[in-house]
DNA sequence: GTAATTTGACAATCGTGGTTGTCAATTTAA
DNA sequence: TTAAATTGACAACCACGATTGTCAAATTAC
């Protein structure tokens, strides 16, 4: 019932262009949209922005847009998820084969990786920390969940400290709510930081959130 | 030439409507125009409030709205400043008649402020610290300039700390950025708490912020 | 070479919301 | 009481951008 003959499964898969196949082709449009997407989000905002724009910055046109996404909302949680994405491969790859017991270097190893790529690309981290926020109330569920992922992380770190200052007879003390802290303070560096133009090497940066 | 008769003045100052004169009226109507504007702007976000649905909150017509305000991005602004307004007042109030050299009593002051206004009104906070930053850059860039303003403060009280560092032989702290992370710090885990629906009691999420 | 596919440019349609305008009902001043 | 000011409800108009549709040019498969 389901099978095909070679040649409809042929055509279902399209005909080369330009030397590419169908899929790769229709790949390569997806992820320029995304680039531009990137670009024109991180820069005039979400709410900015409009589809002719993101084409236009594509290279593209409308037809292809909507080959791909449904709508600009779309675009933006694929852009959202890209980020996020490369960032978790970066840290990944940098962490791995690390020694488990040298927290002080893994973490220091961890914001080098952050704050570069908040150097690099000023309109990624606008996008992560900012406009999805503003997208819609799903996005902004996804956001606090990924935010968590890295609260979750510092808590392992934070926990022997509470437990120092427990026994010095100071009640109330939450370690989500300390990490969640620790994040923020992350933040609003990187936040300064790119405000005052990354002049200061990244390694400085990364000794000023040590100490935090 | 410029001078008119008492009766022409009487006339310019309008008429009493049900026993309130004429700018008070006005000056009514816009005070309920920026409550209404603190609800929708901070629940459904700035892109997502129309006119229409602000004048039904305010329980005024679209006329009323156009005599204070020009467009929406004119009442947001309004809402912005009236919420900052208000919570410089507050901290006054309670840091006013302080000793100087008592800093950690003044933070511990000044944070639970903070913290009980995001607690009455959500709707601020999210204005105060999201909405602002994706209306315009004019109001980006003074909700960086307010922000500022805490850095400053914080900046006195992490000076000490980092000169005592500087003897420990880390080299390029920087303590504006150090402040940012401060100031970072404690809104996150103002996010975080708001998050979990304020459960908390404010005085242990100040011992909280109080240890960072 | 020829027909089919793919692409690019852009017109056409459509819905939403901002802004202005109209008119009747209410309240005031005299 | 009566004319003027004020208010409230809502229609009318307009601009913008999302989405769909059309057509010709470029490219491919055979």
């Amino acid at each position: 019932m389901n099978a095909k003959a070679p040649e409809q499964i042929a055509k279902a898969a399209g005909r080369r262009y330009r030397g590419v196949s169908n899929e790769t082709r229709k790949a390569e449009r997806r992820l320029k949209l995304i680039e531009a997407g990137i670009k024109v989000f991180g820069s005039t905002g979400y709410h900015a922005a409009t589809v002719k724009g993101l084409c236009q910055e594509a290279g593209l046109t409308e037809r292809y847009f909507y080959e791909s996404f449904s709508n600009a909302e779309a675009l933006f949680t694929a852009c959202y998820l890209h980020i996020t994405d490369t960032l978790r491969e970066k840290l990944q790859k940098v962490l791995l084969g690390m020694e488990d017991d040298n927290l002080e270097q893994a973490t220091r190893t961890g914001l080098t990786v952050f704050f570069s790529q908040f150097k690099e690309s000023p309109q990624a981290a606008r996008i992560l920390l900012v406009e999805v926020l503003t997208v819609n109330r799903h996005l902004e569920e996804l956001s606090l969940k990924t935010l968590y992922s890295f609260v979750e992380m510092l808590e392992t770190l934070a926990k022997p400290l509470i437990e120092q200052r427990k026994d010095g007879a100071v009640k109330g003390l939450d370690s989500t709510l300390l990490a969640s802290g620790l994040v923020g303070s992350v933040l609003y560096m990187a936040a300064r930081w790119s405000m005052d133009g990354c002049r200061k090497p990244v390694e400085d940066v990364v000794e000023n959130a040590m100490l935090i």
